[in-house]
DNA sequence: AGTGGATGTCAATGACTGTTGACTTATGAA
DNA sequence: TTCATAAGTCAACAGTCATTGACATCCACT
């Protein structure tokens, strides 16, 4: 009740379709993040997001339509090509020991985590992650078995993510350094040529 | 129907307790492996240990209890002293790239992984793994910094588990070799001690 | 000011969930 | 063979779920 208090106004609020929409989307992410597909139920995002639960049918469809909405919406391809070769590594690395502070990224890779695992949606993730995600990093890394090597570092940064994510609790001190220097090291390992 | 068909024999069974509770148990695994733990129905269950619902809740007390004794009957402590420091990660890395070929391995993972994401196990399992996974390879590892290393080790694991469990696909040829060699350099960058 | 279409509300539906208690049947010891 | 009891069956329960169609309300336009 609190939760949607935060987005919700019990004071009526202006008509706009197109901002109630983005409203149940914000909480779909959320509320499929924290409990997956089929843990999150219409009636729990629509109150979060302050709407009514025929809305969520009427806009998306249906709970698969919602689903595969806030996919789209949560995979736009990052500017791989804009990475440094030099510091990528620890870049990588210090930005995962940290995904704590940030809630809202903390958001939106426990959805994309949770949408991975998920039977029902893995599918639907596999082939976005697949054209948007490996595929840049492909050609950034390039060289030889480059699409085998993408699929590795893909690999590792799952892991530390999955680690991280599971562990409520964030990295301080010198177990943060350490994660950073042996997570940093790995992604050397995997990236480079030969 | 047809997957209950395989365990349940339609033929009258002959009344062992302890055999279906077996029979439970393993569908369980499989059920909640691949569907997770909401995902799974106490019916679809039982249907496909060739048992009656109802006896679930009488055996294991319910579904939480059903899902808390398949968890303890998949996390036994493997013999991590056993492991030779020498090929530890070419033999982990190969293990893994051929996850597909061993059915029953396969089954498990997978249930673990599902375990580890979903929000309302996840804190079932992770004690379990930080006394009966964590702990060992600490102490296996040794050194500086043991448990962090340790923490890095079970994250860069867990990421290869994750990739290869979503794509259903089992390596092949060139990419399967790839996989391995890079998978293993992982593994030796997050082990090595310094 | 009035009106038509967009926007939001409400209640009901049928399907499925986990759990319970009373019931029947098989089994092994007397 | 008898019979107490373990093992398995069945039906019903109270809830929750997603989805739908009819209804009320608001708002921008004429």
């Amino acid at each position: 009740m609190s939760d949607a208090a935060t987005l919700a106004d019990e004071r009526p609020r202006r008509r706009d379709a197109q901002a109630t929409r983005g409203r149940i989307l914000a909480a779909a992410k959320d509320r499929f993040g924290r409990l997956g597909y089929e843990g999150a139920s219409l009636r729990e995002i629509a109150a979060e997001a302050g709407a009514d639960v025929a809305l969520i049918s009427r806009y998306f469809g249906g709970k698969e339509g919602l689903f595969t909405e806030a996919l789209k919406a949560s995979i736009q391809p990052d500017r791989v090509q804009a990475w440094d070769r030099a510091t990528f590594a620890r870049d990588v690395a210090s930005m995962m020991a940290d995904v704590h502070r940030e809630e809202d990224r903390h958001q939106h890779f426990q959805f994309l985590l949770r949408a991975a695992t998920s039977p029902t949606t893995a599918p639907l993730l596999n082939v976005a992650v697949q054209e948007r995600f490996l595929a840049p990093i492909r050609d950034w890394l390039g060289g030889e078995d480059a699409q085998a090597r993408a699929r590795v570092l893909a690999a590792v940064f799952i892991g530390f993510l999955v680690e991280r994510l599971i562990r409520g609790e964030p990295l301080r001190g010198r177990e943060r350094d350490v994660f950073i220097e042996r997570a940093a090291a790995a992604f050397q390992a995997v990236m480079s040529e030969g």
